[in-house]
DNA sequence: TACAATGTTTTAAG
DNA sequence: CCTTAAAACATTGT
């Protein structure tokens, strides 16, 4: 599921939690999502502390605990963080559950293409520092985007926009989005786009980051019927702009939706 | 049955 | 060392 706006719902639901202790921790150690964090620390230091906030960037979460613990919960494909009632039992999928007087936190993924990351001290982890631009920022510039696209010319520009280095956030539904608003063929060599193409890329990128958070990431409602992603996976899916039949094919390791008039192969 | 699924990470090749 | 492409990862639903 979860893109940006939907790990940002994803914080909230969690973050409701701000200020309240953790009685108790369940923790699957052998689950693959906890795949080299040290469990026992992990348990030890959130049993009993508080969580103090949180925080998203692009795809990331990160929670902060009193004890200098910082939680970092990746959701992959099919990861979810739900609030479930105190003693909500532990369901098969169910990696890391934190009880509280009146609620419990749990993090569950099936698919385990997720992962938790866990750190205690008072400075801010590795995982946690040097990380990219997010879209959303005033740092986030046409310049940055161009010089980006060149280093990685020979690439489809479908491609590019998955990389989180490059564009945080954006996964496979916003990456189609983005290239449909812009009028761009997702199979277009990076370096090989127009002026005008990079700068409505950058401009449609911010669009789409800015309204799906609005949307989607305040309290999970609609996309409106005007984008693509209503239609990417009906079968006989029009394009809302223009009616053409939607084409799909895997582009960049991912299945791509996009507009064969809108979006031309020059 | 076989394939595909809102994602990284690893491996291999150029 | 850098970029790119493909396979791997694990589970469920069509």
């Amino acid at each position: 599921m979860p893109e940006l706006a939907e790990v940002e719902f994803y914080r909230r639901q969690w973050d409701k939690a701000s200020g309240q202790k953790i009685l108790s921790v369940h923790v699957n150690g052998k689950a693959r999502v906890l795949r080299g964090t040290d469990v026992a620390a992990l348990e030890k230091t959130l049993r009993c502390a508080s969580m103090l906030g949180s925080e998203a960037h692009g795809k990331q979460l990160m929670f902060r605990f009193s004890n200098g613990g910082w939680l970092g919960v990746h959701l992959g494909m099919t990861g979810d963080l739900l609030v479930e009632p105190a003693d909500a039992p532990v369901l098969k999928h169910d990696h890391l559950v934190l009880r509280q007087a009146t609620q419990s936190l749990v993090f569950r993924d099936p698919r385990q293409f997720g992962r938790l990351l866990f750190h205690k001290g008072k400075e801010a982890p590795d995982w946690w520092q040097n990380r990219a631009v997010e879209i959303l920022s005033p740092q986030f510039t046409l310049a940055l985007v161009q010089t980006f696209l060149s280093r990685h010319a020979r690439a489809p520009i479908k491609a590019i926009l998955l990389m989180q280095n490059g564009f945080p956030g954006v996964g496979n539904w916003m990456a189609d989005e983005i290239l449909w608003r812009s009028k761009i063929h997702p199979n277009r060599p990076a370096g090989r786009l127009r002026g005008d193409e990079v700068k409505r890329l950058h401009a449609q990128t911010r669009f789409v980051c800015r309204q799906s958070m609005r949307i989607v990431g305040l309290k999970n409602g609609d996309l409106p019927k005007s984008w693509l992603f209503q239609h990417r996976w009906e079968k006989g899916g029009k394009c809302p702009v223009d009616g053409s039949a939607l084409r799909r094919e895997e582009i960049g390791g991912r299945t791509t939706c996009w507009c064969p008039s809108c979006q031309k192969r020059r």
